[in-house]
DNA sequence: CGAAATAACGGTAACGCTAACGTTATTTTT
DNA sequence: AAAAATAACGTTAGCGTTACCGTTATTTCG
């Protein structure tokens, strides 16, 4: 077992080998210029002393710190969940993972964690990049930048979840239920996710011959609250929708909870499907009929991005699209069906493909 | 405005001011030894040229990085809460923090952050420390650490909530209801706060009279699907409970799926009692009855322990216990009550007062 | 077999900063 | 007015590492 306690230095086992500090770095980097000889006995001394390189010290002297940041706001389940992806993804390679958690009220983090980062991290994974100009700097100064979503404004690498067509299979399963009056609650239109999802309901509006009222639009903002408050203008139309798109799931438990507070039942007199597929769809009742991000896949792509850019290599492409699904859970039925639906045990899954638009 | 293309270095500016580097150190550290006249122009130029110190080679040689390191298992929505929390207290300081996401399955760091963390962090905060051998090495190596909650052989300061009050609360709030048959499904016993919850159980159901079979105790683990067994257990009871007390919201929100799987209603049926007061706790219908943890208070004091601690005042008790509170929601009624309640549009809140056990 | 290439090292400087000690002038003290 | 204290600087060294340029021996080649 080799002790710790005190953090030796290369120069210390470098005393110990007999060697200069030069050989002992390059025996332990695995570098040429050291004989087989000399190299086993200094790992095998480092090892002995339980000697770890100063990742900082590595870092002022011009090499890498190994260490990949991550920027997100941690209070949605959803961004929790790709950055636990990327910390597994990253665990397979020789990077380690610092986050920065941004406070629910900002859009960007301080000065001082933008040029603490610049200092320390070798890249930066941003989630949800609401504003990305503080971004510009960084990427200025050399550090390479991957953003998961699309913010404005973003000429990074960027890795998307297919938005545009996940949206299409939600209101293609709403239009087969029957719903031909289906209100949306819009997301924050920062976010090209936000717009995507939006501007599926408009083409489909348009395509499946849906009614298209513009007061079927409500302006929501990815929360809780703003879901709630949306349905609640979406409910006080004198001909309401019988069935309502959320742009993301908490929006959509934000609505189901507009149409409890009304009196009214899900799916019983509206149907209801969310976008995300974050646990709490799963958790509430009636479970939400949602649209699943593939975190696990996007947190990967994004790892493989950057590490690939601070090896130097530029990526083929500017956009990854991962393809979305379509989960069905207990909040969608037939418009006017009335008759008992037993709880399904398993939701089914449908994959993303759908018709192209004719 | 300031430009920071090439983040500036101090001999650079040193070089301007025409002044050595240690002077224009000491200018922009408010140290003493520089005349006012030459400290306010190194300001301005400083300023000018948006220098900022980097803090890597402050650490380097012997300063402080001004971070502090926070690991927390980022997938539950309660240590989101503290880590968002932290954030916050930490912005009225001078300090910055970074997160260390523990995946679901570790229950400490690999080596490679342990150690990094040590080489860079000025102090670090661990939430529901699973774990904490790991944690010693850095103790030793002068690094102040405080935790959330209480894990096994925890000699560092803590923060904890009053979890056996909070549990008292719950349970007398189900005696009051009339229930005598109450059901517990446990918590992670790797932790005080769950063991502090199951003892408060105990004690209770002896001070108040109520059911005691040991199958009344159905084990989890904090995680939904732990709840959803321990709950389908309870219910398989010839004599089942009227109501059950999770350690927390998400083994409630489990339990609540049990449940309805088992054709039964809550409240009607059972009554419903969790822990923490996540958000969830409040988007489930019904929303759910908990004891509410003090989590904003529990960050701030974790901040300010944690930032006393680098300054190197030991904190004065090892232990701070702060209050918890009960929620009361739609989850509870009265046991045989069959009139049908409306929801409750604002949850009461029950301070932690409770009679002295007599 | 002498010149050139190679392998295996060591020394020095640098990354950006600060602590610790010098070195001057200018005050203050007695 | 000489000694002592103080203020305002500058110089040097060092944090732990690596890049770059030596310096030796040993090998390779024409």
């Amino acid at each position: 077992m080799s002790t710790n306690k005190k953090s030796s230095t290369l120069s210390e086992i470098a005393k110990i080998a007999e060697v200069s500090v030069m050989t002992a770095s390059r025996a332990l980097n695995n570098q040429p210029g050291v004989s087989e000889e000399k190299r086993a006995e200094i790992l095998r001394i480092a090892e002995d002393m339980g000697y770890v390189a100063n990742r900082i010290a590595q870092r002022l002297s011009g090499g890498k710190s190994r260490v990949i940041g991550v920027i997100a706001q941690l209070h949605t389940l959803y961004t929790s969940d790709l950055v636990l992806g990327i910390g597994s993804a990253l665990r397979s390679s020789k990077y380690e993972m610092l986050v920065y958690s941004l406070s629910d009220t900002d859009s960007q983090p301080p000065q001082a964690i933008v040029s603490l980062l610049r200092q320390f991290v070798d890249g930066i994974i941003v989630i949800l990049p609401f504003q990305s100009d503080y971004l510009v700097s960084l990427s200025d100064a050399d550090l390479p930048i991957v953003t998961i979503d699309e913010g404005p404004h973003n000429n990074f690498p960027k890795i998307v979840a297919d938005n545009y067509q996940g949206a299409r299979l939600a209101i293609q399963h709403l239009a087969n239920l029957g719903h031909r009056r289906i209100g949306f609650i819009s997301g924050n239109n920062q976010l090209a996710s936000a717009r995507d999802r939006e501007q599926a309901f408009r083409d489909m509006q348009a395509q499946l011959g849906l009614d298209t009222d513009p007061e079927l639009v409500a302006s929501g903002n990815f929360l809780q609250q703003g879901g709630f408050n949306a349905a609640k203008e979406l409910l006080r139309l004198s001909d309401r929708p019988t069935a309502i798109f959320a742009a993301n799931d908490i929006s959509a438990v934000g609505a189901m909870a507009a149409i409890r507070d009304a009196g009214l039942n899900v799916p019983e007199d509206i149907s209801l499907v969310g976008f995300d597929d974050v646990a709490v769809a799963s958790q509430i009742y009636p479970t939400l009929t949602t649209v699943k991000q593939p975190s696990a896949q996007m947190a990967r792509a994004a790892v493989n991005t950057i590490v690939a850019m601070i090896a130097g290599i530029e990526p083929a492409s500017s956009i990854i699209v991962l393809p979305t699904e379509l989960v069905l859970r207990a909040s969608t039925r037939p418009l006017g069906e009335v008759v008992a639906m037993p709880n399904s045990k398993r939701p089914r899954h449908i994959k993303n493909r759908i018709s192209p638009a004719g």
